[in-house]
DNA sequence: AGCACGCCGACT
DNA sequence: GTCGGCGTGCTC
């Protein structure tokens, strides 16, 4: 008999911290165990956090394990992550061991097993591409944790790149983790590497998965079935042992940062994940974030560039517009001459044409001429866009659908005036001027289900779609190949949103974008329109000048004590469910624990802690929220998570009417 | 969370 | 006299 730690499997946050039970010898950190638990009749899950603990309370009080299920049990490197994770983010100890778990306790038969591809095929690869996979296989075989950066231009060939690392890490003998931004790519991604290596030895794992589903997968990686694991970002949780390689394509992309609880940054998980396993984590962009390419300059990531494209395709020309111009000339549409003459262009050559709008919907505002009233979301405050194709007035952050008023409201003013333009307008605009084309738009409202996005993908691809209308969802690694043109009709709205990530996903963006021009056909040309031509991160953009773009924007960060130079730590304090309180009693907590923070012994001199405020954005009706934000200097991060947890604590032992949470770095 | 305990009002 | 309402407190 020894003494081990369990997290209980519960979703109290009373229950949220470490229980000592005694166990048989055999137990090992990790296991699945069930165990009493107070004076519940039915036993209660957990997992063993450590063992051969010194118990904290009298011997007399620890109970014994009840049962080990050891083919649910996790491994030690997990139950580690599990902890830092704690340590790091602030989420609460059962919520991180569970991102490596599956519900679900329905037993299901072995499948079969047929042996991986093993020979290793000729496949053509380019000097570059060849130059890569050589440094990672060379990383792999060292057997020690290494990390690369691949900053390859859209079209390089990364994903045969990542195809010979895991091969490498295959015939080790150890196994793979590929992430992919967006569940709608995991299926081809997964394609990918199910040609390559065989149809058993992947498997995938994202959050859209049945419990069934998920279960199958998850017992196929823990019992060494498959060997890959592809993904969207939970699919970096894979139960893999001997993991030898971690890949995160399109690393930049905002999906790999966890804005619900847990929340996490899977780059952070993979880094760590790869550290613990001696494994090589290779990260691939044609646009890094500021923060990884930062890392490479400072040796944390070898970086490795690809700067051609494979095959016939070249890069397209790129040309900015001057909206300004065609104002001045009479042309107020949306659609400035020289795009409108080169999608005619386009056209005649029997190509197809992107255009890019980052905004859904009709009009982004309806005002009242008359008394200025805007129409706004009653839950969240914010202005609704009105979907001409739904009739209804539509809230962009609550999803809300509300009619469409004929008058004010306010002053009973009409017609009111609709103003701001997205995809939908884009599309009408599109569709009068060529009315022989065909026009399909492409986002969150036309691409609701998987089999939505394949069909407008489809008739794109087929040829039948002429012109594809879309937002952000366009830029996200689609394969196109015929297309001749790529306009960008506003890029000045992601450069003006409120975020100091702006200039960065704006950059990335008009990249990304463009990079879906003349993916075969030899000539082919991005117009981006805009209202600021002469702006430096339009320019470099447009100049594909990554390099003149990052020296800018970094040195902007670290004049403005911006990640990576600090963290941004979101602070916010909420109502409980069904508690009525009024605002002033969570904004008197969030004043109180700014106030410790401020007085903290270890706070850092130059850290920045703002006024509590409440949210603009209501989290839903009647719920009372206040944040604050903190930049916090490089290095006290962790002083300031364990002073969350401990004042989250008091706040439970004094049972407030309200909970905090923290948000590292948010979107 | 989930379960027992305990101290009050409403019923046999 | 006792059944059950849910406020309070604890769980290795």
């Amino acid at each position: 008999m020894r003494y081990v730690d369990v997290v209980l499997d519960l979703k109290s946050e009373y229950t949220d911290t470490l229980f000592t039970y005694a166990a048989p010898d055999e137990i090992r950190v990790g296991d699945k165990v069930t165990v009493p638990f107070g004076t519940r009749r039915r036993p209660v899950d957990g997992y063993v956090a450590a063992v051969d603990t010194v118990p904290a309370v009298d011997v007399s009080r620890v109970r014994e394990v009840l049962t080990v299920d050891t083919k649910r049990s996790l491994t030690a490197e997990m139950m580690e992550t599990a902890a830092w994770m704690v340590h790091r983010y602030g989420v609460k100890r059962i919520d991180a061991v569970r991102l490596f778990t599956v519900a679900g306790k329905r037993e299901r038969g072995e499948r079969t097993f047929t042996a991986a591809d093993q020979t290793a095929p000729a496949y053509e690869l380019s000097a570059e591409q060849q130059e890569a996979a050589r440094r990672i296989i060379g990383a792999v075989h060292s057997h020690r944790s290494h990390a690369f950066l691949i900053k390859g231009v859209t079209n390089s060939g990364k994903t045969e790149v990542y195809l010979q690392a895991v091969r490498e890490a295959l015939a080790m003998g150890r196994t793979a983790i590929v992430l992919v931004p967006e569940i709608a790519l995991a299926a081809q991604t997964e394609r990918r590497f199910k040609e390559r290596f065989g149809e058993d030895a992947v498997a995938v794992l994202h959050s859209k998965l049945t419990t069934s589903a998920k279960l199958e997968e998850w017992r196929k990686l823990r019992d060494g079935t498959a060997r890959i694991a592809v993904g969207a970002r939970t699919a970096v949780f894979a139960p893999l042992d001997n993991i030898g390689v971690i890949v995160i394509d399109e690393e930049h992309e905002t999906t790999y940062k966890s804005d619900h609880n847990p929340k996490f940054e899977t780059v952070d998980v993979a880094y760590k994940r790869a550290q613990a396993h001696d494994a090589v984590l290779v990260l691939g962009s044609a646009t890094p974030s500021i923060v990884s390419y930062e890392r490479a300059c400072t040796g944390i990531y070898e970086l490795i560039e690809m700067n051609e494209r494979v095959g016939p395709s070249r890069m397209p020309r790129v040309e900015i517009v001057d909206m300004g111009n065609e104002v001045r000339s009479g042309n107020t549409t949306l659609i400035s001459g020289p795009l409108r003459d080169a999608v005619a262009e386009t056209l005649s050559r029997g190509e197809q044409v992107i255009l890019f709008l980052n905004r859904r919907g009709f009009s982004t505002q309806v005002v009242c001429p008359d008394c200025g009233e805007r129409i706004l979301c009653e839950d969240c405050g914010i202005a609704l866009t009105y979907h001409k194709s739904e009739n209804a007035m539509v809230c962009h952050y609550c999803g809300r659908h509300r009619p469409v008023p004929a008058k004010c409201p306010a002053c009973g003013f009409a017609p009111l005036k609709f103003v701001g333009a997205g995809t939908e307008k884009i599309e009408e605009t599109i569709a009068g001027l060529f009315p022989d084309a065909t026009v399909a738009r492409f986002d969150l409202d036309t691409a609701k289900s998987q089999r939505e996005i394949d069909r407008v993908i489809s008739s794109f691809t087929s040829g039948r779609t002429d012109i594809l209308v879309g937002t952000q969802i366009l830029a996200k690694g689609l394969d196109f190949r015929n297309v001749g043109l790529v306009g960008v009709i506003m890029a000045d709205i992601t450069l003006n949103l409120p975020d100091y990530r702006a200039s960065e996903r704006a950059f990335q963006l008009i990249t990304q974008v463009s990079g879906r021009a003349g993916r075969t056909s030899g000539d082919s040309r991005v117009l981006i329109q805009t209202y600021v031509p002469d702006d430096a991160v339009i320019r470099a953009a447009a100049e594909g000048d990554y390099e003149g773009f990052f020296s800018d924007e970094s040195l902007h960060r670290k004049i403005m004590n911006y990640p990576p130079y600090s963290d941004i730590i979101a602070v916010s304090f909420i109502d409980k469910k069904g508690s009525d309180n009024d605002p002033s009693v969570v904004m008197k907590y969030a004043k109180d624990f700014r106030r410790r923070l401020l007085a903290m012994r270890e706070a850092p001199r130059d850290a920045v802690l703002f006024e509590p405020r409440e949210d603009v954005i209501k989290s839903g009706r009647d719920r009372n929220r206040v944040t604050f934000l903190i930049k916090a200097p490089k290095g006290s991060r962790a002083g300031y998570v364990k002073a969350y947890a401990d004042y989250r604590d008091s706040m439970m032992s004094v049972k407030a009417p309200c909970h905090i949470e923290i948000d590292i770095n948010p979107y």
